[in-house]
DNA sequence: CAGTTTTAAGACTCTTTTGTCTTAAATTAG
DNA sequence: CTAATTTAAGACAAAAGAGTCTTAAAACTG
């Protein structure tokens, strides 16, 4: 729900090339594997991001895919925007046309304050954040073995 | 996104009827038709909350649909749960299995604040509020025509 | 240049969600 | 009892989302 499956691993991929060396190109292929993801599904989705300039990518051996900016830069609001556009964001709850003051629907209000919040904390939260975040407390991008915690 | 169209369509109807005199049954067919929503497809969504006790349907000339509850005591929270489950309320952002603080993903903390705020809303608007505010403010529960206004 | 590695592009398939249609069962009215 | 009205149930179809596969193009290696 709310974000597709295209956009979490477009994010997940994101997140993990984050958490790498900078401005070295990492195949997509051994994303897809760390990651869990097919690997064919994860190009056509990286592909996106590179098209809109998230990413920038080069063929060839010692190719792959790498952060087109700093990642102090990229907000996960970037990466949503990119692959699931921005209606979600001005989209009615109830999914009814023109969602705004004009024609409001009941639930108008409430759920503005909540897409508000969404907004806001995607708008917020960098990838680089994110990532430091991910390597000081080890956290997972993929599902993990309970036993391995 | 969020709630599904079947959910949608389901708070749709039971504040259409809590705009209406209580205890009487109100046919599918009309309320499809103030909504513009498909007639079977309709019946087949009311058929789920008629099972979960939350409508009570009745066959017949005369018969119809009514709300089986008094509206103060119908929260979204039970139409959404009857019908999408609650799986959306404990389900990670990012879709990994296993949400929770044992093996959180890197978003869970922001994610947890925003979906609470989401359960507590549903939870906290009844059905009769919502309808309340609807006559009051003539809010709209379908697409109108903005020549209307 | 020939062969390997890697992304790009797009056709194709599978699954889930959404929506339609048909038939059956219950209830009422006459 | 018969005919009309209404929900119940479930098969079926269409559309969207998710995922697979094949072929092409670019870049490097020797
Ligand atoms: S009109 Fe429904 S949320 Fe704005
Ligand atoms: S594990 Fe991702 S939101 Fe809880």
């Amino acid at each position: 729900m709310i974000l597709s499956k295209t956009c979490i691993y477009g994010i997940l991929a994101t997140l993990h090339l984050a958490t790498k060396k900078d401005k070295e190109y990492l195949p997509i292929s051994q994303i897809a594997k760390e990651l869990d993801i097919s690997f064919h599904f994860l190009t056509k989705i990286l592909q996106k991001l590179t098209q809109q300039e998230i990413m920038s990518s080069y063929r060839g051996p010692n190719g792959g895919i790498a952060l087109a900016r700093p990642k102090e830069e990229i907000k996960l609001m970037d990466i949503v925007v990119a692959i699931d556009g921005s209606e979600i964001f001005e989209q009615c709850l109830l999914k009814l046309p023109g969602c705004g003051k004009l024609k409001p629907c009941p639930l108008h209000d409430e759920w503005g304050l909540i897409r508000k919040q969404i907004q806001e904390m995607l708008n917020q939260t960098s990838v680089a954040s994110v990532a430091e975040k991910i390597v000081k407390n080890s956290l997972r991008l993929a599902d993990v073995n309970p036993l391995e915690l």
